[in-house]
RNA sequence: GUUCCCAUCGUCUAGCGGUUAGGACGCGGCCCUCUCAAGGCUGAAACCGGGGUUCAAUUCCCCGUGGGAGCACCA
C-alpha cells in the first residue's frame, strides 16, 4: 500500500479555552482509527479568531493531549499562519465566477434578519449581492466575498456515523469566504487546510454537521476530493443537559487532578458512543485493534462519574505497585504546599500498595486512604474510630499488646497472635483488630490491617498503639 | 421560528424482522471476611406514543412527542 492510500486524520481544536472533555473525545477517536489503519493524525490550531485565542490555551491542549496519551505526527499546524492560502484560494473562486463581492453592511444584514426573524423565515443571507453590478457599490466601500452558492438541488453529506444528511441547497445562504478586512472565514480555512493537509477523513463533533453541508459547497466549487465524514453524537451531563463547567466539561487536567488514570480516560470516552459487543474493559492497545467507524452510536451520551470511577479502580488495580507510588509521589506533590515523602514514607508506601489500591477509586482516595502510611506520629481519630476506642477498648488493647510485641513483626504472625489472643480471652478477631485498627490508622475502616502493621514497622506501630492504651 | 440530528433498564450500551430483549455502572440480597473494598452468586429495572409495511415489528416507513445541534464579517 502506498502512503497516499492510508487514511489522514486530523484534531482541529480552536484554542479559545482548556481541553474539555468532548474534544478529548473527538481527538481520541480520530487517534484511534489513525493507529487502527496505520494512518496519519495531524493536530491543527485553528486559531484565525484573534480575539479569543491564547497561546495559554494552545499549551493547555497541547498538554491535554500529552496526557492522554494522544500523540500527533508531525508538528501542529497553526491555522492563522497559513491566511495567505487561504486568500488566494478564495481569489481563484472570485475568478472563477464561484464567488462575488457583497456590499452589504453590517446594519443592513441585522435588519434582513429581524425582517426574516418577524416573518418565522429561516435567517439567512438572501443574495443581494449575487447578481448585482459591483460598480453599484460606492467607491471604495468594504466588501466581504461571499460564495456563489447552488441554489437548485440538494447537498448530500455521506456520514459514516448518521448516513446520508441531505440539506436542500435552495436552504443555504451564500457564505462569507474572506471578510472586509480580507481575513479568511473558519468555513473556508478548514476546507482549504484539510486539503492541503491531505486528509481523508474528518471525524469531529456532531455540532458541525450543518457546516460540513456548507464545506461541501466550497469543496465542490473548487472541485476538490470529499473526505470521509463522520459526525460524532455529543456528550451531555448527568442530567441530559448540555455538558457544563459543573459536571464535567471540565479541562482533562481537572480529571488528572481528581485522580483519574489516562488509561481510564482513554477506555471510558471511548465507551461513550463507541462499543465491541458487550466488552467495557478496553485496554488502550486493544482499542487501537478493535477500533472501527461503523460501530460508533448515533445518539447523545451522558457523563457517568460513577461508572468513571468505577473504571478507574479497576486500572489502579491492574497498575503495578512502583508506577503507583509514582504517581502517588507526584501527586503529592502537585499539592498546594507541595508535599515531598521521604524515602522511608515511599517504601512504606510501596510495601503497603498491594492492600492500598484494591480499595482506591481514585488517586486522590487512594493518597488519602494510605496517609498513615506517609506520616510519622500518633494519630488523631476520626469519629468513627473514637467511636472504637472507647475505654473498654482501650482496655483490651492494652492487654492485647504484649502478645503482639512477642511475636515476628510480618503481617502471618501478628494475625495469628492477635487470633490467639482474641480466643484465649473468648473474642472474636474482630473485637480485637477494630481498636487496633483505630488506634494505627485514626479511621474505622483501612486495609488489611496486620499487613499494615507490617509495612509501617514495629517501631511506628508501637509508638501508635500506645498512645491508645489508657 | 427554521434547518439538521437523535430516541432500548436511572446511566453507558448489545440487538441489525421471529430473542425468556443480553452485558456494564449504580441500587437491593446472599456468600467471602479483622474493617472497608475487591471478588463470586443473585434480584428489581428498558424497547417514547400513534399509524402503516409484513405471516411477524424493539428492528423498516410516516406522523407526533421529547431531547440536542446549527442558523454571524465566532470557530
Amino acid at each position: 500500500m502506498t502512503q497516499s492510500a492510508k487514511p489522514v486524520l486530523r484534531f482541529a481544536p480552536s484554542p479559545t479555552g482548556m481541553l474539555h472533555i468532548g474534544g478529548a473525545r473527538t481527538a481520541l477517536f480520530n487517534w484511534l482509527y489513525a493507529r487502527h489503519t496505520g494512518g496519519t493524525f495531524l493536530l491543527r490550531i485553528e486559531d484565525t479568531d484573534k480575539e479569543r485565542s491564547t497561546p495559554e490555551a494552545v499549551a493547555a491542549i497541547l498538554n491535554g493531549m500529552r496526557w492522554m496519551g494522544l500523540d500527533w505526527d508531525g508538528r501542529e499546524v497553526f491555522q492563522a499562519a497559513r491566511a495567505g492560502r487561504h486568500q488566494e484560494v478564495a481569489q481563484a473562486l472570485l475568478a472563477a465566477g464561484r464567488a462575488y463581492r457583497c456590499y452589504a453592511t453590517a446594519e443592513e444584514l441585522t435588519a434582513m434578519r429581524e425582517e426574516q426573524k418577524k416573518a418565522g423565515q429561516q435567517m439567512r443571507y438572501d443574495g443581494r449581492w449575487r447578481d448585482r453590478d459591483p460598480r453599484e457599490a460606492p467607491d471604495g466601500a468594504p466588501f466581504v466575498v461571499r460564495l456563489r452558492a447552488d441554489t437548485e438541488g440538494e447537498t448530500i453529506v455521506h456520514d459514516q456515523v448518521l448516513g446520508d444528511v441531505r440539506f436542500a441547497n435552495a436552504q443555504m445562504d451564500d457564505m462569507v469566504l474572506l471578510r472586509s478586512d480580507g481575513s479568511p472565514t473558519y468555513m473556508l480555512a478548514v476546507v482549504v487546510d484539510d486539503f492541503d493537509m491531505g486528509i481523508t477523513h474528518v471525524i469531529r463533533g456532531a455540532d458541525h454537521l450543518n457546516n460540513a453541508g456548507r464545506q461541501l459547497q466550497i469543496i465542490n466549487a473548487m472541485g476538490w476530493p470529499v473526505p470521509v465524514y463522520g459526525h460524532l453524537p455529543l456528550i451531555n451531563g448527568p442530567d441530559g443537559a448540555k455538558l457544563s463547567k459543573r459536571h464535567g466539561a471540565l479541562a482533562v487536567e481537572a480529571y488528572r487532578d481528581m485522580g483519574y488514570l489516562p488509561e481510564t480516560m482513554r477506555n471510558y470516552l471511548l465507551r461513550l458512543g463507541w462499543s465491541h459487543g458487550d466488552d467495557e474493559i478496553i485496554p488502550t492497545a486493544q482499542a487501537i485493534e478493535w477500533f472501527n467507524l461503523e460501530s460508533i452510536g448515533k445518539s447523545a451520551a451522558r457523563m457517568d462519574f460513577k461508572k468513571l470511577d468505577n473504571l478507574n479502580g479497576h486500572y489502579i488495580r491492574i497498575t503495578a505497585d512502583e508506577t503507583l507510588v509514582a504517581e502517588a509521589v507526584a501527586f503529592l506533590e502537585r499539592e498546594n504546599p507541595p508535599r515531598i515523602l521521604s524515602d522511608k514514607a515511599r517504601a512504606r508506601l510501596l510495601a503497603a500498595m498491594p492492600g492500598v489500591k484494591e480499595r482506591a477509586k481514585t488517586l486522590l482516595e487512594l493518597i488519602q486512604g494510605a496517609e498513615f502510611l506517609y506520616t510519622d506520629g500518633v494519630r488523631v481519630l476520626d469519629e468513627a474510630a473514637a467511636k472504637l476506642l472507647g475505654p473498654e477498648a482501650r482496655a483490651l488493647l492494652a492487654a492485647a499488646l504484649p502478645a503482639l510485641e512477642a511475636t515476628d513483626w510480618c503481617g502471618p504472625a501478628l494475625e495469628a497472635a492477635a487470633r490467639a489472643h482474641a480466643e484465649a480471652g473468648g473474642l472474636k478477631l474482630g473485637q480485637v483488630a477494630q481498636p487496633l485498627r483505630a488506634a494505627l490508622t485514626g479511621k474505622a475502616s483501612s486495609p488489611p490491617l496486620f499487613e499494615m502493621m507490617a509495612s509501617l514497622g514495629r517501631e511506628e506501630s508501637l509508638i501508635r498503639l500506645r498512645a491508645y492504651t489508657a
